[in-house]
DNA sequence: ACCCAGGGTCATA
DNA sequence: TATGACCATGGG
């Protein structure tokens, strides 16, 4: 370690200054959002925009459309964001959720935990796609944690390389004020951070963050 | 040509 | 419960 270890605040703050505002999750409903999260699993995002685009353009960027659409149909308008038969399949699974429950209106009144839970049960929707729609739709303050930021801050000293996701997210959420805004900035920050730095290691000379890696491990 | 991306499911041991 | 195969496009 170069110099004293930061908080977990300060780390957000130097992001920040260095990245600017993110304003995730950039769609224009919050149907859109939940179709981003499930294209995205395992995709870059410039693939996923070309597959909301054709969503769009066809008119099926809603829950009833897109039930009504073939799955064939369906992911030939997904083609873009790779791994489309499966894909097709989950966002069927996700809109006949979001549709049956009465969608955001009746939803957003549940408490977080029975959320969660009902998302976790959507075939297609595994931990971290489950928060990012509970944070970034329903705006609870649950941290979203990727294999990045597991990478990034074992590596900065905060927690073992091979923690579980829960022990994690738990560990953001204990040393940050409860915030849905902050924690939708800072996770969006850490995904930014990290198309900045070198691919093979979630560090290098070059990083904003370098002053306080060690760079022994 | 190879590796990865804003993961999750399913079969196997 | 813990790995591994699999999905599949587009950019580096």
């Amino acid at each position: 370690m170069n110099q004293q270890k930061p908080s977990i605040k300060q780390i957000y703050l130097r992001l920040r200054r260095q990245q600017g505002e993110q304003g995730w999750w950039p769609a224009d409903s919050h149907f859109e959002i939940i179709v981003g999260a499930v294209l995205t699993q395992n995709t870059a995002w410039t693939n996923v925009e070309k597959a909301i685009q054709s969503l769009k353009q066809q008119n099926l960027m809603t829950p009833q459309a897109m039930i009504a659409c073939s799955r064939p149909e369906l992911a030939k308008h997904i083609r873009s964001s790779g791994t489309f038969n499966i894909k097709a399949k989950r966002l069927h699974a996700i809109s006949r959720w979001y549709f049956s429950h009465g969608e955001f209106s009746e939803i957003s009144n549940w408490p977080t935990a029975k959320l969660r839970r009902s998302l976790l049960a959507v075939h297609g929707v595994g931990a971290e796609t489950a928060d990012a729609i509970i944070l970034y739709v329903f705006k609870r303050p649950v941290f979203v944690v990727d294999a990045y930021t597991k990478r990034l801050f074992s590596r900065l000293g905060f927690v073992d390389e091979d923690c579980s996701y829960e022990s994690l997210r738990g560990f953001f959420e204990s040393n940050l004020e409860s915030d849905a805004a902050l924690f939708g900035e800072y996770h969006a920050h850490i995904v930014e951070h990290a198309k900045h730095v070198c691919k093979v290691r979630p560090y290098c000379e070059r990083c904003s963050l370098s002053e306080y890696c060690d760079f022994s491990k």
